[in-house]
RNA sequence: GGGUUCUUAGCUCAGCUGGUUCAGAGCACCUGCCUUACAAGCAGGGGGUCGGGGGUUCGAAUCCCUCAGGACCCA
């Protein structure tokens, strides 16, 4: 006896490990096959599954499967990336539960624990993700720090060094003065304080008396300043701008300038200039060619050129400065002022925006591929309205800031020499030997060079992931690449659309002289029910693995489906999943259906020959649907097509319409019949729900050894007899009429009712009175050509009368009947009014004037009946 | 501040390039059913001025303008 539950837990283990030992799932090239390529968005090595990941990858796992059940050859590419700061910082905090400190470290001592790291917990979210049914050929699984993609990393900066396109420039970033090393934007976490708003006048060179005031919360970085600014349009300082202000203190002078950057009404309209200690300030100094003037050292503490409070720290400073400045007659007020702060997640310093060296790649050039090919849709953004923000950001495209001041990841292959020469090269040993010949230092060791100790940036190895992984950058003629690129289609979340898949389309034609993938589905966010993003941090997502536990994979997938929409995000509710879960045990009770009938061998009666037809013909019309959809990347729209067929088309009518009575036999025919539909509906839904669909295909029939539905055929759209499926709308309605009528006189559905048709088409009734008779539960029907006795009810223009004595309720037919006239008489008046409007007729096109006229057609037929009716109740 | 985008039933969303009285689906809700595949179910049912205003058109949820409110990205 087959369970009453679907129970999920041993079917999809059992199944899974079926499709690893037959290898269904690995690919190699087959140049009689047509490829079909997804390559992973790789998740971070660090990172565990979640709510994300599981849309994302459900997604690409059911166009993997689909592609791969059509006969193309499925490759789709699993692996994780290095995520530099994230395992950087994880790896740091688990060193200082052991008591040590980065610092006390050796780089070799600290990647060691690096790899330990990612060998500890790198594979967990791949394996998480075999939970969710994931199709990937496991055994291409690729890591960016792996042998070959570090070198084709390292390979890629040397050569866009050697075109040019990479340079050395500053940068602001996150200084922390007590760890003394630089932390990322996600590192620094931001806190309102309460500062001193301090009003300091500099006065005017060579203007006695003259001076301006700026409003600063950094008086110590005054000996700093470059410049006064104020905006152009400031009718206040029109007449300084061009003139020295001097700094107080120190009396140095500094040029007043305008630019718009400077709001009118903040402070007083005039802003100190400070490039080194403000990134605003720093990117108008460069606009204006500004110098720049360092005074903190590495600790936070003044140095020389600040020439006063030399040594004291940047707070003190502060408050000796105040008194200074006071003392010399140069402060004006002091306000209280609240702002946010960064402060170090590590330390809780105070952070200090400073000056650093970095590497930068240009973007100009090479973006230009990448620019139009997308414009012109070569590369399909899904959906489109991704396009409009992707040309605002390729248009204001800045340069790449690719170096991290970390030691995980990819080391700059840049080394410098005594005299701080840089020499560009693979590694030491071809450094030298550059130097050796081009500079012809030919008394150079390698001991004489010193390697950058920063490393790339994570997206500069992820930007060559579709390349790299079929190892197209080191050896770019090999078969696999040659095969597998470009790939088909990218499916990940929009807020990477600049970081990761801009990058890699720029690689791909820098590289590939050609695009990376085809199409690049993005994914909605997922949110919770207030609609914040769901993240570890709020503690507002469920584990993943604890839900496909609860509902199962195939109920997970398919409810992460349900309400995704391309690009928008999901609010995710528990319910959705829900409902995934009652979906599988839909199938599940209609298989144990089936699966309990006895064949006898009895010949086919009509009514189940018709519902036969009329099922082949509705499956392929929801078939023809599906295959757009797909075609349209609309997949959550395919999976409530598929859903609705079995549910409503499969289940509740067609099954009902040929299931014999109980414990009776049912014919051959039918039998084969409903077998071969549930074999076909099953590879339909395959893709969505890998797991349950494999343990009904293969208790179905008789399969062979190695058989799986993976790679059963996708099933293909066939004829369809639209007469029909019009007749059965109507049979459903007539139906839906008759049930209705029981529901509001209380009959149970075990009373026979007769029924009385007066219609001017009666064959069309005749041929379907089997499965009327079976779904309603009526016994007579009889053709009247005038008005029968009983209640009645309208289908389109036909008139059913049932004739129950004493129960007719004439006033609420009427009332049912005068609302049904009301209703039909304001169509008519609509259609009539279009009609009459000469310029709908002239205008509109034909079809439609013509779809007009039978609608005057059908709704004064209707009203012509529903009167007569009215008449008959008096 | 610059850009993108959204607003349709109580909730989450469909509604593609204007054309059935077009206002839809799922969930939730209400009524009646433990009818031997399924109560994780069956059969029925109610519910919306398509954010406000204006315009284009024979015709607007759909196109344009504007206002209001939300979301995201960049600085």
């Amino acid at each position: 006896m087959i369970s009453k539950t679907y129970s999920p837990q041993e079917i999809e283990d059992k199944w899974y490990s079926y499709w690893i030992e037959n290898r269904y799932f690995n690919s190699k090239p087959n140049p009689d096959k047509e490829p079909y390529t997804i390559v992973i968005p790789p998740p971070n090595v660090t990172g565990v599954l979640h709510m994300g990941h599981m849309l994302n990858n459900t997604i690409q796992d059911i166009l993997t499967r689909k592609a791969r059940m059509e006969g193309k050859e499925a490759c789709w590419v699993a692996g994780t990336d290095h995520a530099s700061i994230a395992t950087e910082a994880k790896v740091v905090a688990m060193l200082r539960e052991k008591g040590i400190n980065k610092s006390d470290l050796t780089r070799e001592e600290f990647l060691e624990y690096c790899w330990e790291w990612t060998h500890k917990y790198g594979g967990i979210i791949l394996q998480q993700l075999r939970k969710l049914g994931a199709s990937c050929d496991w055994d291409r699984t690729r890591f960016t720090m792996e042998p070959s993609l570090y070198d084709a990393v390292i390979d890629v900066f040397v050569d866009l060094y050697n075109k040019g396109d990479i340079y050395r420039g500053h940068r602001m970033v996150n200084w922390d003065p007590q760890a003394r090393t630089t932390v990322s934007d996600e590192e620094v976490l931001m806190k309102e304080v309460m500062q001193k708003l301090v009003y300091i006048r500099y006065a005017i060179e060579g203007e006695e008396g003259q001076y301006v005031t700026i409003a600063t919360v950094r008086p110590e970085t005054i000996m700093a300043d470059v410049a006064i600014c104020v905006n152009p349009t400031d009718e206040r300082y029109q007449h300084l701008v061009g003139k020295k202000a001097l700094i107080p203190l120190i009396n140095r002078a500094i040029p007043i300038i305008a630019d718009e950057y400077v709001e009118v009404e903040f402070g007083t309209g005039c802003l100190k200039v400070t490039p080194a200690h403000d990134q605003n300030d720093y990117e108008l100094g460069k606009k204006h060619n500004l110098p720049t003037i360092d005074l903190l050292n590495e600790d936070g503490t003044l140095n020389e050129k600040a020439q006063i409070l030399v040594g004291e720290d940047r707070f003190i400073a502060r408050k000796k400065i105040i008194k200074l400045l006071e003392e010399a007659g140069n402060i004006e007020k002091v306000e209280e002022y609240k702002s946010n702060v960064g402060h170090s997640e590590r330390t809780n310093a105070v952070i200090e925006p400073r000056l650093s060296e970095q590497w930068f790649l240009k973007m100009k050039r090479i973006s230009q591929p990448a620019f139009e090919n997308v414009m012109n849709d070569t590369v399909q953004l899904l959906p489109p309205k991704f396009k409009n923000t992707y040309r605002h950001w390729m248009e204001n495209v800045r340069d790449w800031n690719i170096s991290r001041q970390l030691w995980w990841g990819h080391r700059i292959p840049a080394f410098y020499l005594k005299d701080g020469t840089v020499i560009v090269a693979r590694n030491k040993r071809e450094a030298l030997r550059k130097a050796q010949h081009e500079l012809l230092l030919f008394a150079l060791t390698e001991a004489d060079l010193e390697q950058d100790p920063d490393v790339l940036d994570t997206w500069f190895s992820s930007w060559l992931w579709p390349i790299s992984v079929f190892d197209g950058i080191n050896n770019p003629d090999n078969e696999e690449i040659n095969y597998y690129y470009p790939t088909n289609d990218l499916v990940t979340a929009p807020e990477i659309l600049f970081f990761w898949v801009a990058r890699m389309i720029i690689a791909g034609y820098e590289y590939r002289n050609t695009y990376p993938f085809k199409n690049v589905y993005l994914t909605g966010i997922v949110r919770d029910k207030q609609g914040r993003k769901m993240s570890k941090s709020l503690g507002n997502s469920p584990d993943p693995l604890d839900l496909i536990a609860q509902y199962g994979a195939d109920g997970v997938r398919t409810g992460m489906l349900f309400s995704s929409p391309a690009g928008n995000d999901l609010l995710y509710d528990e319910k959705l999943v829900e409902q995934g879960r009652n979906f599988c045990n839909k199938v599940w009770n209609a298989f144990r259906l089936v699966k309990g009938w006895t064949v006898s061998e009895e010949a086919q009666n009509p009514a189940s020959q018709l519902a036969t037809q009329w099922f082949e013909s509705k499956l392929n019309q929801t078939l023809a649907e599906v295959h757009d959809l797909f075609d349209k990347f609309r997949m959550s729209d395919a999976l409530n097509a598929v859903y609705k067929l079995i549910w409503d088309d499969f289940c509740s009518q067609y099954l009902e319409m040929i299931k014999p009575e109980y414990e009776q036999p049912i014919d051959p025919a039918t039998y084969e019949a409903t077998l071969d539909f549930f074999d076909r509906l099953m590879r339909l839904t395959h893709p969505f729900m890998p797991f349950i669909t494999e343990e009904i295909w293969q208790n179905i029939r008789e399969r062979g050894q190695n058989d799986s539905i993976c790679v059963a055929e996708y099933p293909q759209p066939g004829a369809i007899d639209t007469t029909l499926i019009n007749q059965f709308e109507i049979l459903s309605e007539v139906v839906s009429a008759i049930r209705n009528l029981r529901n509001t006189k209380g009959l149970s559905p075990k009373v026979e009712l007769p029924l009385a048709i007066r219609t001017e088409t009666p064959d069309l009734y005749q041929s379907l009175e089997g499965l009327l008779r079976k779904l309603a539960n009526v016994a007579a029907i009889e053709y009247v050509s005038e008005q029968a006795e009983g209640m009645s009810f309208l289908v389109r223009s036909d008139e059913f009368f049932i004739n129950l004595a004493g129960e007719i309720d004439v006033e609420a037919e009427r009332e049912n009947l005068l609302k049904e006239l009301e209703y039909t008489e304001g169509f008519l008046a609509s259609v009539q009014k279009k009609l009459s409007n000469e310029r709908f007729v002239q205008n509109a096109k034909g079809d439609v004037v013509e779809k007009e006229r039978q609608k005057q057609a059908d709704a004064e037929a209707k009203i012509a009946t529903i009167k007569e009716a009215l008449v008959r109740l008096g």
